[in-house]
DNA sequence: ACAATGCTTCGGTTAGCATCGAAGTATGAA
DNA sequence: TTCATACTTCGATGCTAACCGAAGCATTGT
């Protein structure tokens, strides 16, 4: 029996190409079911079966059954983390694979990152807020302030609703393409929410990339500064 | 031919439990030679020095050649950071296991490295050079000013002796215990050997270790400031 | 010169695990 | 009930990579 130190499991775990390819398809903040991520990761049902089994049982996914589906989600907002600030590493030294599709310089721009906006355009909101004084950072812990608080509020978001749960209200978030922070926790999935709601901004579909609309664009920029 | 995302190359250079174990080793900072990591990882050195060179390629580490030694420290901050991030998920998931314990005190203080004094003493006489400008660094080139010749001269050693033999005068080499660097080359030789023969410390039979004598402590402490 | 130390490379063995076919369970539809 | 879909479990296979012994290379010390 081998026994290892605890990133080890991990490490194990994201390092199959399967898996690893089931876990950025749950990047995109949807729930996929078994079959769905097996044809990701391209591989039998089977095969797929066991690894879910694996990265459930080593507490990096969720699943939810619903009728004879069972939908699986990354398990929390850590988890993203984790791998979004890997796929950095990855990016910075290199590794990152050379498929230099129209799709890169679009993710480039802006991404979900599981639920909240990355990219330049999450780089840019996160850097407007701390500028403005909405958000201040004191001994690692992001804060909101009060005229954040106001500000946030005035784009119509219901922070008391936010402020229940248990999840932090605001987190940052190492971004994948620029070496800077983006927005996460509670906050980050509200304000993304928001601009689909506003119509700023819409996903599309089976990508992780964010498509602004015209006037949405405008919108943000006139909102988070230019 | 297997093909995965980027953090599968990634996951699986950390999902081994020896390199895991390597890793977590150099998350103390310091750079450790192969033989030290082999020991760490519960491996052989043949094994540890295939191991290395993968996480070289990988780019998550590098090595410093000094001497018949290769002192290994991971790559930068980015790839500390993700192993901490790494961490402390395994941690949250409740995986977590305590490691290696402390060192030899007095090995920390003040010890021979081959034949040049390591330790605080030495980082701390280093350090003492450097601010007093009879050391300076360009380059990653050490050199010894004008006024550090005539200082070290003052202290009784023969420089032009020294600098006859194709053995850098000047060299900096990677503390053990701290993470700092300290003098080694014939100059931290001559120094070592001087301090000997003024009687300020001996050698403890048998280890490595450099023990001061109360005069020669407080000898030390004035001519390398405190 | 010679020996000793630190590390790397080569070759062959072995263990683990991803993979898929086939069979089994569960849910939903006809 | 009977069939179809979604998924899991079992068993067998095959490939990868970790592992160590032995030999080779490089540097240092005597």
């Amino acid at each position: 029996m081998k026994e290892g130190p605890d990133i080890a499991r991990l490490g194990a775990l994201i390092g199959d190409p399967a898996r690893a390819n089931m876990l950025t398809a749950l990047m995109s903040g949807k729930a996929l079911t078994a079959s769905e991520l097996a044809s990701e990761a391209g591989v039998t049902v089977q095969t797929a079966s066991s690894h879910l089994s694996k990265l459930e049982s080593g507490g990096l996914i969720h699943p939810r059954k619903q009728g004879r589906h069972r939908y699986f989600s990354l398990a929390d907002d850590d988890v993203g983390g984790v791998l979004e600030s890997l796929m950095g590493l990855a990016a910075k030294k290199g590794h990152m694979r050379t498929r230099t599709g129209p799709k890169d310089p679009a993710l480039r721009q802006a991404r979900v990152c599981y639920n909240h906006l990355a990219g330049e355009r999450g780089v840019q909101m996160f850097d407007s807020l701390k500028t403005r004084k909405f958000l201040v950072e004191t001994d690692e812990v992001l804060n909101l302030t009060k005229r954040g608080r106001a500000f946030v509020e005035d784009l119509g978001i219901d922070i008391s609703n936010l402020s229940t749960n248990r999840r932090p209200l605001c987190k940052s978030c190492l971004d994948w393409s620029a070496r800077r922070s983006h927005l996460a926790g509670a906050l980050g999935t509200a304000l993304l929410d928001r601009f689909y709601d506003l119509g700023w901004a819409a996903r599309e579909p089976g990508t992780r990339i964010v498509n602004f609309t015209k006037n949405g664009e405008v919108a943000f920029l006139k909102t988070f500064g230019g």
